[in-house]
DNA sequence: GCGAGTGTTCGATGAAAACCATACAGTCGC
DNA sequence: GCGACTGTATGGTTTTCATCGAACACTCGC
């Protein structure tokens, strides 16, 4: 019946939103928080798919991360995978970059 | 003694701050208001010191409105003038763009 | 199936921010 | 100076949003 490749588990697969269907407004929103702006970035320096949520180093609780990785994917920045028991994650960097060019850059490129 | 010109009045100036000194994350929070990004749209399609802060369409009183121009201030994005009894405005394009390279152009060109 | 590990959902709390109405401070024309 | 006009400051209300604790759902190894 249904293939059983790598993780394919019948969780409630997250829901994504492709950056072309993102106001601005809610894409500077969303990068307009301490939190999500440094998990943008951690996720920047990584490999697609390396990292799970919970490997993020934030000052915050599983719920409130949790809910922060629901705005980065109702903003289209960050595309989800279940593997296991684990969501990993990928910054969707060229698609992003395609609807919002630069701004993506903006926000890595800067420390200050 | 003090030159009169255009508008010299002893009113306490406001207080601004070049966009160098503007953390990104202040200026996606000053742009992530639909409020403001209204003001910031309409100051773009305007003539440099052309508008006073009363001229602008928006659906706040004047309070509001005041404190809405000291963010946009304090973020870098307009320059304020005392003109008589008002307060003109100049949105800083170029020296925002040269610290947020991109930044305002997205905001500005798109509707969506 | 049980238990550990991972992430989401729910309800409630607290802080931040937008907003308004009012009162105040300047500027200008008379 | 008086009065109209423009914007700011103050005080208080409402809304929004980040956060937490606890309960729940799912996966996996044993």
């Amino acid at each position: 019946m249904a293939q059983r490749t790598t993780g394919t588990g019948h969780r409630a697969a997250p829901e994504h939103t492709h950056p072309d269907d993102v106001p601005v407004l809610a894409a500077l929103a969303a990068l307009a928080d301490p939190v999500r702006m440094q998990l943008v970035r951690e996720l920047a320096g990584s490999v697609d798919w390396s990292r799970s949520c919970g490997t993020f180093d934030v000052p915050v609780g599983k719920a409130a991360l949790s809910h922060h990785f629901a705005v980065l994917r109702a903003a289209g920045l960050v595309e989800q995978r279940d593997e296991g028991p684990k969501r990993v994650n990928r910054l969707r960097r060229e698609e992003f970059d395609a609807r919002f060019p630069g701004l993506l850059e903006l926000v890595l490129r800067d420390g200050h």
